[in-house]
DNA sequence: TTCTTTTCGACAACCACGTTGACCACTTTA
DNA sequence: TAAAGTGGTCAACGTGGTTGTCGAAAAGAA
């Protein structure tokens, strides 16, 4: 049922107000289970180390940024206990980037509570138009859809 | 034509790539026409101002954002040439804000290659797709669609 | 094997963008 | 007219980026 004529600036809007809609409420959900102090740049970051053991500077490479951007933001969740560094045996020059359980446990919350989030998009909406907004995203997004380049995006 | 089961991860991602790829295509166009020097936070400020004279603090209500902080973003955008300063002679406090005429030109200009970038996706999805991705993201984010407090909405 | 190139991590200086707190000037209101 | 509120600015700081430089260690080539 389109309702009204849209302007060509709402569409961003439109798309901005959902994405942060969900990391707000993600955010929100996350202080409450024992992780008050993860901003929404620290998911970006953690999710680009997942369960590797990698350098700063690989991490720089996945995220997008230097590899001194990269070792700073290490130093903040280390700082903060989500991630910590291991030498690497194999090589003196190397430092190995790890989440700790701590951070662990954050990133495997973050995914429960997307899929609920999730859910409640699709009550709203109905699994069908939910499924028909994801399609038409992907089909003009194309495979530029999960890159995780997207912290310190606004000023570059 | 759903094409496969998603995770609740992938949502918030596609939101984020279309709105960054969106933004990303106008500043592409806007340093074409010249405006290579202007960057999406100073997009969302610009808005804000509009055809007004107003003051910083009314600026970083609008924003979401400390007057200080609107301050700053009002020498960044007067030093670029977007903005400029008027001593209000009803208020000897006040000093008003206004768009230059290159200021009101980046906005005019923004305003028809947003129009041309929802034809572009017009054209991938078909204007009905198109129509029921918007009604979509407006009924699960409501009234808040509209709000201009995005830049910097990263850190905090 | 030695020499050269590459890579990693660190340091420094800088910029963009935000925050609080303090302060002064001016306007409004009680 | 005194008190309260508002507007602009300065200072200090935090976060998240950048480039440039450097030394140590690894890898590749002669």
């Amino acid at each position: 049922m389109p309702e009204r004529e849209r302007w060509g600036f709402e569409l961003p809007l439109l798309l901005f107000a959902g994405f942060r809609s969900l990391i707000d409420q993600l955010h929100t959900e996350l202080a409450d289970r024992g992780h008050p102090e993860l901003r929404p740049a620290h998911g970006f970051a953690m999710q680009a180390i997942g369960r590797d053991e990698l350098t700063a500077s690989e991490l720089g490479r996945r995220l997008g940024v230097s590899k001194q951007a990269a070792g700073k933001t290490v130093d903040r969740l280390a700082a903060l206990g989500y991630a910590e560094r291991v030498a690497d045996p194999a090589d003196a020059r190397r430092k190995l980037v790890r989440l700790t359980p701590h951070g662990q446990d954050a990133l495997m919350l973050s995914g429960t509570v997307f899929e609920r989030l999730r859910g409640n998009w699709a009550d709203q909406l109905g699994p069908e138009r939910l499924s028909e907004l994801e399609d038409a995203l992907e089909t003009v997004v194309g495979p530029a859809a999960f890159r995780l380049d997207a912290a310190g995006w606004f000023g570059d």
